[in-house]
DNA sequence: CTGAATCCCCCAGGATACTG
DNA sequence: CAGTATCCTGGGGGATTCAG
């Protein structure tokens, strides 16, 4: 392989290494997705204890947000035909999975805070 | 420890868990900074090869993301005096530390898209 | 209770031109 | 080469009100 096309897989690499990061980053981004997904790590929570647990979220915000969260695949919404009506939102495994991303990220904000510190 | 006081130590621990995820996310936000720091993961380079290097990105949004990469210690600045000036950026220890946390989401973005299209 | 509909503001980021 | 300076636009997200 001569060093051009080397370059290109080096680019191609790079290219879809980035993608795949996006993916993630698109699924987390928005100001209320890491609290939404926060909340929902210890259980199935209602719209309203959702809306209380969360700090000055809008109900149009937290129902712009959980629609988001359940067309990537992270929450399951489920309603219950009860009057009023009932429903309940809970992490789908992929939604659970993230828990390991998110605690590498602790990690690594806890360190560099560290480092930035300590100079 | 009652019921309340236990609520609210979990309360606390979710805030500072949300916060260190934050000072993360806060770290790499933004449409360019991926696309740098995966630049620079391979070596020193000046502005005007990352200007090349990453596609459409304009050098008023590459100043800028540098800058706050800079500020933030993710990336190192240094100018030689000659003529034309020359410029060279590098990751620095915060900022190659950086690669194993995009490792996770990349692994989990990877996960996640098979999930999706398995449905 | 669980949202949808509207209106509105702010600023991240693009285009373009210019400087030391 | 390594950036600044201006101007401008889209859309993320807040506040408020209405609906099933």
């Amino acid at each position: 392989m001569d060093k051009s096309s080397e370059l290109e897989q080096v680019k191609k690499c790079c290219g879809h290494f980035i993608l795949a990061v996006n993916d993630t980053l698109n699924v987390i981004n928005g100001k209320w997705k890491l609290p939404i997904i926060s909340s929902l790590i210890y259980g199935k929570k209602r719209f309203k204890e959702l809306e209380r647990d969360i700090a000055k979220i809008t109900p149009r915000m937290l129902s712009k947000e959980l629609k988001e969260l359940e067309l990537n695949g992270i929450v399951k919404r489920t309603v219950y035909d009860t009057i009023p009506v009932k429903v309940e939102y809970e992490l789908t495994s992929s939604g659970k999975s993230l828990k390991k991303v998110l605690e590498v990220m602790v990690e690594w904000g806890l360190e560099h805070r560290e480092n930035i510190i300590g100079k």
